[in-house]
DNA sequence: GTGGCAAATGGAAACGATACCACACGCAAT
DNA sequence: ATTGCGTGTGGTATCGTTTCCATTTGCCAC
């Protein structure tokens, strides 16, 4: 009638296998200073009771929560999962658990979910910033006393290591690759302008296009099928209708894919497309349509690694607690050609 | 020099605010039987101090750890990340935090997530079963101290509550469906046969096609490309070459679609293809694919309020602690009609 | 004026683990 | 024989909260 949590505890074992607490602890601490058949006998007696350490009580004593967080756009998202996935799997090899939290690009949300991680004492934190540019959440992430990575997007003014993607260079790439083609009215196409890796991708083609002394045109409207397909027919009826399109993103991508197709306008012969992120079948579609491809497990896992260091050396203490890695870490992106972009695909 | 966690305690806000510990913990729990002035300065003083609560030490004096945990075979399906996603939702409206592990479908990986989240003493479990048959998981969840749901999967002879889709009834509707539209052939294709869901869609395949006095052909040996590739050349340069398509799930739909392709064969006209499981491409595509779709969200989203009701009423205890629920809840699916299947399409 | 009650508050014992310290051996070196 | 050390062991304070129980106060009714 008194058994207040089902579990039972370190002196219940202790008791039952008539050793002292000090005995116990060790035993499920490895063993180690434990007489070899002490050892095998307390084990058995923690087999029996099926005794399992609360994790509660060890973490009080002044211990890590083996536990770090992870907070994302949104989880169903596959850029996002992708790297849930990836940072899981580093978590689990570090012997900790992965809490994930979801913001859906939204600064109180964002706080709130902070503040949790924090009251849950999480060892570590990995974030992909709402708003790279947020007062509150640079203030948060300076004062806060541990580890935390930014992932895809950095924050702004904070000493905070981020891993991303080369938005910048793969643009250029892109828009580069779309030139140098022959296409001569190369138009960008984003339903976004206030996210960190869209304006890198937008500032990239921009660059990239006024080195080559053409026009940039870009076309910030494309937010689902239907604003597409009005951008895209503007376009078409304009006085010098394009012949390339540089989507920044993956919905705008499809959603410029599926008007074309709708149109009856031959890609790439009439327009090529080319978009920034791949995804799942955008080889399997016809015509198969090429991208801009990030490294979306190598930057998570990149980012756990980085975290579970300075973890480590924060247990170490003494050695200099920051400045040994880059403040921000950019990771290449790959041009994957397939047919869309009006070129010989190199791999199906 | 002895700042040992960075965080202050409530010792030292209740010190900085001349008061006791008692007074400190009634405002961080609510406030009550606090005199409103008293409130105030405590709460100021907390605000001055950054004072956060530390959950282990809560936790342990016998509270919730307000987290619970969900098990999946793979975060970066978009099958599970989608259920991810709703139960971190109806986590978070109980003011919950969600420790997500994956089994990449593996029994031992499976067992060691389940040992590490009970060490953690997460107040629930939500898991989508490796195996359903597993003996080892039955006997795990029919002892652990705390509400389990399955999802996707039922555990056998376990007393747990499940949510899954109804597999059985959304095959036979689908296979119905092409008999009903002149199909003689159908085959049934498939990468599995092992998984519960994959037996469940099959055995309402077969129950159909025999019902209407065909013969079943199943091909279980679709696992990629190249096996999907040779299972479809066998099947048309067989003495009857079918004339429908049924597959059991996603990627094999994927596949198939990809060869029928290649082989220049006109859906649906000759052969028709529906398959289970909606996917993002799927109305994209051209044609585009007729699917069976489950309700990802709504499952996910059930089994979680079904947690935190057994949750809810486990603290007022006294009242009977199961039987509440049904033990297994089919969700209903629903016949997505594009072109693949042969049939006018109701919506694009 | 005094007993009684409610509201506001604080002291201190838990919760379950860890780790500092102490202690009891056995054995080698002095 | 005494010292010294290493190994195996246990007692107990401690981590940061909550909560049971006191205690203090003001106020009303008798």
């Amino acid at each position: 009638m008194k058994s207040n949590s089902q579990h039972p505890t370190l002196l219940q074992v202790a008791r039952k296998a008539g050793v002292g607490t000090t005995t116990v602890s060790r035993v499920i601490n490895g063993g180690d200073r434990v007489s070899p058949e002490t050892l095998a006998h307390v084990r058995r007696v923690i087999e029996t009771l099926r005794y399992v350490p609360n994790l509660a009580a060890q973490t009080l004593k002044g211990h890590r929560t083996k536990t770090i967080g992870l907070i994302v756009p949104s989880i169903a998202d596959p850029f996002f999962s992708s790297c849930a996935e990836a940072v899981q799997a580093i978590a689990r090899a570090n012997d900790s658990l992965l809490i994930v939290t979801v913001t859906a690009n939204d600064s109180r949300t964002e706080l709130e979910n902070l503040n949790l991680l924090v009251r849950h004492r999480v060892d570590g934190l990995i974030i992909v910033p709402a708003n790279s540019q947020s007062l509150a959440l640079r203030d948060f992430v300076n004062r806060i006393a541990m580890p935390v990575v930014a992932v895809d997007r950095p924050v702004a003014n904070s000493s905070i290591t981020s891993v991303v993607a080369d938005n910048l260079k793969g643009a250029q790439t892109a828009t580069q690759h779309l030139i140098d083609h022959g296409r001569k009215r190369v138009v960008c196409l984003t339903g976004e302008s206030t996210l960190y890796t869209i304006r890198e991708r937008m500032s990239g083609y921009r660059k990239t296009i006024e080195a080559a002394h053409l026009t940039p045109i870009i076309d910030t409207s494309v937010k689902d099928y239907k604003s597409a397909e009005y951008a895209i027919k503007s376009l078409l009826d304009g006085p010098n209708p394009p012949d390339a399109i540089f989507s920044t993103k993956n919905s705008t991508t499809i959603y410029a894919f599926e008007v074309l197709q709708r149109f009856n306008i031959s890609v790439p012969e009439t327009i090529a497309l080319l978009g920034f992120d791949d995804f799942e079948l955008a080889s399997t579609v016809r015509p198969s349509i090429s991208v801009i491809q990030q490294p979306v497990e190598e930057i998570a896992r990149r980012a756990a690694e980085i975290l579970f260091e300075q973890l480590f050396d924060e247990t170490k203490a003494g050695s200099p607690p920051s400045a040994k890695h880059p403040q921000q870490i950019r990771m290449h992106t790959r041009l994957i050609q397939r047919s869309s972009c009006g070129c010989v695909p190199q791999i199906s």
